[in-house]
DNA sequence: TGCAAATTGTGACGTATTTCACAAACATGG
DNA sequence: CCATGTTTGTGAAATACGTCACAATTTGCA
């Protein structure tokens, strides 16, 4: 009923709100001042009632009659989100996609800033990655003693990615991003978001074949 | 009711297909020749009840009292996904993501080709990305000509985003997966999928401070 | 053969999420 | 200060998705 938080908040709301957050951003740099659900929708695709509900979760936001206050409104998602202040992240494997993350500028500018990079190649431990040190992963929990980071991103190879798991958690980790295309087993209080790249193309190969309106757009053998 | 489909497969089904499908081929690698659904779910956390529902919009996999014959399913969910034979897939955008993506091992594996690289930033035109070179952005259209992809993997920063995929269209791709941190306004007959690392790390860090069993793993400042 | 054990496929039920639709709140202009 | 137009916030309805529970099928063994 009012601003924290009711009971559940649904997972599509808390994603759709970094949306919100992205496009309020934008928003901001053309200094527009307000808008309304409707224009949400328009720009984002996303139900007008949706946003509003979503909001909802989290108390009052809007006027009626006039709309939402943009700088407001972001302020308000990116504390409900927690990235109002930085927040110590750690990534294990400094692999292609470890490397390419890293440089993602989007991470510091949503406040979570790489502090540690760890991966077990000997090769590589030693090196740098961008600015940071390439620390050999048997530091992890030492390390973790002082940089207190409790997100980790995880972009080892399936093999590693277990055992690596373990040692997060037992560093005081308890929030993983996971690229590994596997299913992590952690403890109930340990929350884990899974990315696979092979999942999405799948989805849309299947699409490609048994929507009807896009088959024929090449024809299946000319010659 | 028999095998192809009858209405619509639910989207969150598809996804499992496919993490169905890397857990049966590393069962293959071990020689193993039936599974049940029990323990596809010990495996995958995946609730037995569910894994059946989702083969079930497909037919019938399974014998009762003995389960299902790795290979066959393997093969079937192959079939059913349309990634039983090789397709042509482009990236746009050689930067650091575009390049992990690229490399990524999986990519292959499933039978999707990265069959050409496109970048409109002149000092990488001509450059190699593993074994390709990267063309210009402008010859888009006229090399998927030949290449006839469908399906593309967009990895430019915002700004670009919208433009490159009115050109992907206009090429005859009918299916993106979007790593640019904005929604795409595309025609019906488009698939989009996004990726978006933000929105994970934001629904992991709104976890985080939400989730009562775990603040005080760290002492709120000890010191 | 007949019975017990295992496991599938699926209708019925339950939960989660989205969309609808409308009263209440506010703004504007005469 | 009232009438009109806009837009919010939210119960209620609709849809989508997940889980349960059980009849039906197969196996293996006495």
């Amino acid at each position: 009923m009012t601003y924290p938080v009711n009971g559940k908040v649904p997972v599509p709301t808390l994603e759709r709100l970094a949306t919100y957050l992205r496009y309020l951003i934008d928003l901001e740099h053309d200094k527009v001042s307000t808008i309304s659900s409707g224009e949400v929708e328009e720009q984002t695709g996303v139900n007008a009632a949706q946003f509003r509900k979503d909001l909802s979760y989290f108390g009052e936001f809007g006027k009626p009659g006039v709309g939402y206050d943009v700088a407001e409104l972001q302020s308000r998602i990116t504390k409900i989100l927690k990235i109002d202040q930085a927040q110590p992240v750690i990534l294990v494997g400094a692999g292609n996609l470890g490397s390419a993350l890293v440089g993602y500028p989007g991470l510091q500018e949503h406040q979570f800033n790489v502090v540690a990079v760890f991966d077990n190649n000997v090769a590589k431990i030693g090196r740098k990655l961008w600015n940071l040190e390439i620390l050999d992963l048997d530091l992890l929990a030492e390390v973790n003693k002082t940089a207190k980071a409790r997100i980790a991103i995880l972009a080892v190879p399936r093999g590693a990615a277990q055992t690596v798991t373990d040692t997060l958690i037992g560093a005081g980790v308890v929030a993983i991003l996971n690229f590994a295309p596997t299913s992590l087993k952690v403890p109930k209080n340990v929350f884990v978001r899974n990315v696979s790249f092979l999942q999405e193309l799948a989805v849309l190969s299947y699409h490609l074949s048994h929507d009807e309106e896009i088959s024929a757009e090449f024809p299946p053998s000319p010659e």
